[in-house]
DNA sequence: AGATCATATCGCAATATTGCGATTTAACGA
DNA sequence: TCGTTAAATCGCAATATTGCGATATGATCT
């Protein structure tokens, strides 16, 4: 599940539309959830988990935060694995 | 630790000497849960679950189970995860 | 300040995974 | 055939993960 955020995460503007254009500070929370079909509190643990694993980056504006792909961590995962 | 045996699974002969040679018929389980310290039900069961992934073929060689890296398959999930 | 909206955190039940000992199956040699 | 060795399978306890509801925190607006 939260290997399909990531993925949605690449493409930001698929989203809804938020205050702050998604692909400058990221995709906020609320959508994410909408389109994930699970409880704002799950939604909110996956994002905390995906960010505390470095593959995305977090930016508060307001009282939203909003979520970005981090692709430097994510292609160093991919790297990681190729060599397995 | 199953990643670990796949990685050591590259240098078929770095395990000691066998009936058949490792680079030939792959590993033997013997080999393979020496150096992992686990148990003989748990090395059997690592070596299952990594057959059903399909990441290693087995060859059983009389009472030998020999294991294999299916470079093919690994390199398939490398490729996968390359594109998250 | 008080109401409201967005998000984060806590505690928990359900489920999955890990690794083991005991037992079973299978192949070999005497 | 009997004893031995190699490996697979079964059942289980310990631990980890998943996803939720309830609650707390924090920002915004009136």
């Amino acid at each position: 599940m939260r290997l399909a955020i990531l993925g949605w995460l690449k493409e930001p503007d698929s989203f809804p539309p938020q205050d702050r254009p998604a692909h400058e500070v990221g995709v906020c929370l609320k959508h994410i959830q909408a389109r994930a079909e699970v409880s704002q509190s799950t939604a909110s643990q996956f994002m905390a988990t995906l960010q505390r694993a470095g593959l995305v980056t977090c930016t508060r504006v307001g009282q939203f935060s909003h979520y970005q792909r981090n692709e430097e961590a994510i292609a160093a995962v991919a790297r990681s694995v190729a060599i397995c």
